[in-house]
DNA sequence: CCTCAAAGCAAAAAAGCTTTCCTCCAACCC
DNA sequence: GGGTTGGAGGAAAGCTTTTTTGCTTTGAGG
């Protein structure tokens, strides 16, 4: 139920390197591969630890470019949204999706090769869906992107 | 050095879920353990799986409130832009640094557990460095959000 | 039809996970 | 104080999975 400073540095192990054994997660914390293995199983089972995934190379994989899209709606019934969810949710090339508040209603973060795939599947998102303005940012340069999240704040 | 539709398959696999046994793994790709085996190792080799992480629970640990935060700057040397690098990506609330063409310089993705938080974040970013203009963005809902990328775009 | 290389398979060895059973320590009760 | 109970850690054994090794199959080129 609650998380001490071990069950934390387990987690922090874990997010930067999932392969790691049982030993050599239990040396980093000071623990046996046995403690260790049981706090594992308890951090899955309560749903701390989501998946286990692995992170691939996007440029030898070939979407090596990220644009992000503002989107914003004139459309803002509870069908609209479900429907724009479906359809951009269904995109793989979109890999997060906001909703926000603002100017921005929405924004979405896309990966794909180049400039010319860009353009494809512009066309391909607004002519599944209806919007009123969408304004593209090329990113130039991926300077920090990482899955760990900060455990500073976790409740003891 | 290429990648067929078997490499494909297992990559799409690994990243959905890292947790597969080989043997698993080799099912669903049409494989026995062996060289469903080689040929992740060989992917591995090869930068194509760039790292196995366990992905956790933001709202679990305290982190559920996402913010966009768009900085312009008047600064463009080379030198404020290291500094500005080393400072952001140090802190680990920034979950992503872009660095954008067009309006917004940069694009940050940053996680915390509210509204008064993120204005520690804010008091705290600003002291480190000096930024002409800020605009934070806050999440209203996350509707999609993957670390799988498309893999159709591969080159065999 | 033979040869060679690439890819697959099966079985054995190694590594790591999971279980079982103990011990230790601290809190609590009498 | 002395005994009891519960929670956490650890060692060893059993079991599963990964990794290695050596052999077989398949298919292309001569």
């Amino acid at each position: 139920m609650t998380i001490d400073a071990t069950d934390r540095k387990i987690l922090a192990a874990l997010q930067a390197d999932a392969t790691l054994s049982l030993a050599d997660l239990g040396k980093q914390v000071g623990l046996s591969a046995t403690p260790c293995w049981r706090r594992v199983q308890r951090l899955e089972q309560e749903g701390y630890v989501r998946r286990r995934v692995a992170l691939l190379d996007r440029a030898k994989l070939n979407v090596d470019v990220t644009v992000f899209v503002a989107v914003r709606t004139s459309k803002h019934s509870a069908e609209w949204l479900e429907e724009f969810r479906r359809v951009v949710a269904d995109i793989p090339e979109v890999v997060d999706l906001y909703r926000l508040s603002g100017e921005i209603d929405y924004l979405l973060r896309v990966v794909i090769p180049d400039i010319k795939a860009y353009d494809a599947f512009y066309r391909k998102l607004i002519e599944r869906i209806e919007l009123q303005d969408v304004s593209s940012m090329f990113a130039m340069e991926e300077m920090k992107s990482t899955t760990e999240v900060p455990l500073s704040y976790v409740k003891t």
